[in-house]
DNA sequence: ACCTGAACACCGTTCAAGT
DNA sequence: ACCTGAACACCGTTCAAGT
């Protein structure tokens, strides 16, 4: 055979590599605790090989928030479809989508929201997932008010409340301030669908 | 004179000059990048001194936050006593308050919605002050309740949105995501009251 | 009691050098 | 092109020692 099994070179897929290793450390011990040297080390791979990949450990850090917000926006994208004449619904399963990530993976939700990242001055590509995220919310509000059952507010001002709360308490889901409150995938869902159920009282017309 | 003075020990209030100093670094500089090393350099004071006054540099932190939640107490009573009996406007002022607070020291806010600090395992004067933050909070929203203004929701779930809301349009606010839509006292104003209009339509009785 | 200075084990980042 | 290893300037934290 003429490849042979390169040791010193790495498998063509670096970048994910460290990205998946990255993601492993940050659910383990929390974002102020994750080091760039750790996972080079973790990725078998000297502390300096990351630099081939990302320009600085918060490029890196930016590479995983951005993953998150793709999936906040898969999940507004489904809830359209899957509810295409139900706004409201379409609303609801949307947040419960995120909901559902931000427990899953909570690690990923701080980063998003918690500051860690300055989405005011943030590289393009994290920059771009949020904003695109930030459009499918805004569709499906701007469904629900085109279809009459919505006040006539803002449809900026309605989604920004709605953007607001998802962010608000997912961070306090991962922040661990609920407890026992949401302690089950049940119990999650009572509380999530009672927030939504306020929230989607406030965009009623009356 | 007795009493000379003494350049090796500090002035009896060691703690809140580090508490100024590291207040006006993150302010600065941020969170990711402030040091209890830098800190103690601003404070004129040996690296090591810190330690007899907070046990690691997230207590230091921690003390800061707190300073944010008993400001956001502090907003929600005066709300309340101002506007005895219209519980909406208490709910709307306190909220504006906070949003005012929010934009004078932005770092705060980081400190304590951000996620370098996990509410959910800190320190019990943290604790305390976040917990005490709520409290006000759901007086305020119970108050609405009593009076009849509000849906028969829940008033813990009717908090829980309301502190949501807070919660994350703040962050929004000091992470610079709302660009020009917030760029002036007066515009500030505006877009926090067309949240709190939809969210107070989400509260009240249909 | 309160603070210092040296020490330790870590960081992020850079850069010449190797394949 | 992709990675290594040494180097630099920083960290947080600990601890003996000074006043």
């Amino acid at each position: 055979m003429k490849k042979t099994v390169r040791p010193a070179y790495h498998h063509g897929d670096l970048r994910n590599s460290l990205l998946a290793a990255a993601e492993a450390l940050l659910m383990e011990k929390g974002v102020a605790a994750l080091s760039l040297r750790e996972v080079a080390k973790a990725t078998g791979v000297s502390h300096a090989a990351p630099y081939r990949h990302f320009r600085d450990k918060a490029a890196l850090v930016e590479a995983l928030a951005a993953t998150g917000f793709k999936r906040l926006q898969h999940g507004c994208e489904q809830a359209a479809l899957r509810h295409a004449n139900d706004p409201a619904r379409q609303l609801t399963e949307a947040g419960m989508a995120y909901l559902l990530f931000a427990t899953e993976k909570p690690a990923i939700v701080h980063l998003m929201f918690g500051g860690s990242i300055s989405l005011g001055a943030c590289g393009a590509d994290l920059q771009q997932a949020a904003d695109a995220a930030y459009a499918s919310l805004a569709r499906i509000v701007g469904n629900g008010q085109q279809s009459g059952l919505y006040q006539q507010a803002d449809v900026m001002d309605m989604t920004l409340t709605a953007w607001s709360a998802v962010y608000g308490f997912s961070l306090m889901l991962t922040g661990g301030l609920l407890g026992k409150r949401v302690s089950t995938r049940a119990k999650l869902r009572l509380q999530g669908e009672a927030i939504a159920q306020i929230l989607l009282n406030g965009l009623l017309r009356r």
